[in-house]
DNA sequence: CTGCATCCAATCGGATACTG
DNA sequence: CAGTATCCGATTGGATGCAG
């Protein structure tokens, strides 16, 4: 696999470029929350409550301009907006539920604690 | 899936935790070379050539901090050292391989380019 | 309700120089 | 050959304030 260019971006791998469209902190949690229905954009807040709505917004912005990911906006008073995911989008699933998989895994051979509430 | 704590880090979802042990840019490019074979850090160099020694040195040595890697250093002039694949280490290998097609089912999508050479 | 602007802190990654 | 030390720029993510 050679390198190659994308968006005046240059990758070394077809990972690389994987990551750089469903990579960081946020892309997976909404993705995955929006496998089986569309969430409001405030449900998504409660749900990922530990993300600042101002990278919220910017992880479904980009999600939207990829493809990932539709936006309908309700013109109504206060303003409603819902987030569905594509075709696309949902291809990525398989791939987030193996990475969860494996992750549930390493934790338990990591020995992880999770905390009193 | 509540949040959890380890080694003093807040985690949200098992994928972020999984992605904290093998994510960033060398950790999968180097456990993909190392599945079939020992590797000197040379010829990892010369291999990932776009990544500076600092990078691979500190990549290769959180893989062996966190068990998916060892090193074995030979006490020869000049030294040689090798790094081999662990239990641990092959179980990432299906994950990454999945990623790996996932990233080049995306670039056929994205109808990526190649540079001339 | 939905989200952008601004400012700031932390982390990541690159360049260079140097050592056992 | 196989790294480490240092410095620095780029990117990521958080906090706050404000607007349609």
């Amino acid at each position: 696999m050679p390198d190659f260019v994308k968006d005046n971006h240059l990758f070394h791998n077809p990972v690389e470029f994987a990551m750089s469209k469903i990579g960081g902190t946020y892309k997976m949690p909404i993705l995955w929350r929006l496998k089986d229905k569309k969430w409001r954009f405030s449900e998504l807040q409660k749900s990922l409550s530990h993300a600042s709505d101002r990278m919220l917004s910017k992880a479904l912005k980009e999600l939207v301009e990829d493809g990932f990911v539709t936006k309908e906006i309700f013109p109504e008073v206060p303003p409603r907006v819902e987030y569905t995911i594509t075709d696309r989008g949902q291809k990525a699933i398989p791939v987030i539920e193996m990475l969860r998989n494996y992750g549930l895994d390493l934790l338990q051979e990591f020995e992880v604690e999770h905390p009193k509430r």
